[in-house]
RNA sequence: UGCAGGGUGGCCAAGUGGAAAGGCAGCCGCCUGUUAAGCGGACGAGCGCGGGUUCGACUCCCGCCCCUGCAGCCA
């Protein structure tokens, strides 16, 4: 048996027999000819067989190969005899290692998103799918990349515990031997004590909110990285979620281009996120809503309609800062200039995404953040530890 | 939770009171360059579940279950 190889280093051994450990993508015949398409999870490639040049019955058994199953191919790397740029495989021989014990459920047409959950282990096999584990995988790469380089530190939050805080959804509880003990909602408040302890922090990782909703902006579980910084103000983190922006989507059209192409995700608008984006106050943002007809007044918060109508004025993230601080959580400090608005900003995105990032400055005074817990009727023993 | 749409062979999908289209996959066969290949053939469902109306129900009515989208909530 000849070396064995994957997919995409194949360019390396044109003339050269190698062999190919993976699974059958799909089967195409011509007569005398067979096209199998072998897939071993860095690619997909063509292994032909020629019935006069193959050995005795391996023709005949290559034929009824079932989808998916494992082989393994020996045989002869060579250009692709129609295709440009590519490359293929004269087949030599051929080893079943397994076969399906079913047949293989997903087929090269159609199917329905549920019919496709139901399949996901299977799913996953496909190259749609593997263009999308690649590009989120690359996103979370970027991710710890930026702040890693950017002088933050990692502080991993606990995913079990005790902290309800957040408390504004529900929350997934579970029973620690007699005690409560929930799935966290946010890190938050983990990463605000290390921000204090090491100046910069952050911390990314799954959190879960037990709203029985499954939209395009709301799951159960998703993954959120959260910075905080000690001594940083408005501006500061508006400068920070604008450069951490521009770093991480840029970094995935560079390196994950060929995944977006198969997605047939128009990068224009990934393009487009480049310094500086535009920056509005929340009463400017109530403007042009009132412009197009919408009826939002101050102190009305944006639900996703109004995000697209803000966020559709520009052709980049916007951030929309100075909310009303009714709108916003009590932990943000207050302009000194205008006391009725917190110093907090959202990140909008286009196309309808809506809020991307939602940050401010943490209130510094002891007096005024209880004060403010007052103002939300709040029970203030609940944050004393 | 509310509103809207939808459950028909393994998958996708027509039909909408009177004998369940079609395509794909799977199976058999033909084809020396296929790319969701092409061509031919055989096979395969009684229409989400339970009641009702009717001579007759996939189709109409009632109840239930499930799915999807949007809204709400929120990030």
């Amino acid at each position: 048996m000849a070396a064995p190889v994957y997919i995409e280093e194949l360019e390396q051994h044109v003339g050269v027999e190698v062999t190919l450990r993976g699974w059958l993508y799909a089967r195409r015949s011509s007569g005398k000819l067979l096209f199998l398409q072998v897939r071993d999870g860095t690619g997909i490639v063509q292994c032909v067989l020629f019935r006069p040049d193959a050995p005795e019955g391996l023709f005949a058994r290559a034929k009824h190969l079932a989808q998916e199953t494992s082989l393994r191919v020996t045989g002869v790397v060579r250009p692709h005899q129609r295709r440009e740029g590519e490359f293929e495989i004269q087949i030599r021989d051929l080893d079943v290692v397994a076969e399906p014990t079913a047949e293989y459920p997903i087929s090269p047409k159609e199917h329905g998103t549920d019919f496709l959950m139901d399949h996901r282990h299977l799913w996953l096999r496909s190259k749609r799918q593997h263009a999308i584990l690649r590009v989120r995988a690359e996103l979370v790469r970027a991710i710890r990349h930026y702040f890693d380089d950017h002088g933050f530190l990692l502080v991993d939050a606990p995913i079990f515990t005790p902290n309800a805080c957040e408390g504004t959804s529900t929350l997934f509880e579970t029973d620690f031997h007699g005690e409560p003990a929930y799935l966290t909602q946010s890190g938050q408040l983990y990463a605000e004590a290390a921000a204090a302890a090491v100046g910069k922090a952050y911390c990314f990782g799954p959190t879960f909110r037990a709203e029985k909703s499954k939209t395009r902006r709301h799951l159960a579980e998703f993954w959120m990285v959260e910075p905080e910084v000690a001594y940083l103000d408005l501006a500061g983190d508006a400068d920070l979620a604008e450069d951490f922006l521009v770093s991480i989507i840029s970094r995935v059209l560079e390196r994950r281009a060929a995944e977006l192409e198969i997605l047939e995700r128009d990068t224009s608008a990934l393009e487009r996120v480049q310094k500086p984006f535009p920056r509005i106050r929340y009463a400017e943002a109530i403007a042009i809503l009132q412009k197009h007809g919408n009826d939002s007044r101050h102190g009305d918060d944006f639900g996703g309609d109004e995000e697209t109508l803000i966020s559709a004025e520009f052709d980049r993230p916007v951030i929309v800062t100075h909310y009303p601080m009714s709108l916003k959580p009590f932990y943000f400090k207050r302009d000194p200039s205008e006391p009725g608005l917190a110093l907090n900003m959202d990140v909008l995105a286009p196309e309808g995404y809506g809020e991307v990032i939602g940050g401010g400055q943490r209130e510094d005074d002891l007096a005024r953040l209880e004060a403010s817990l007052e103002a939300h009727k709040l029970p203030k023993e609940q944050f004393e530890q």
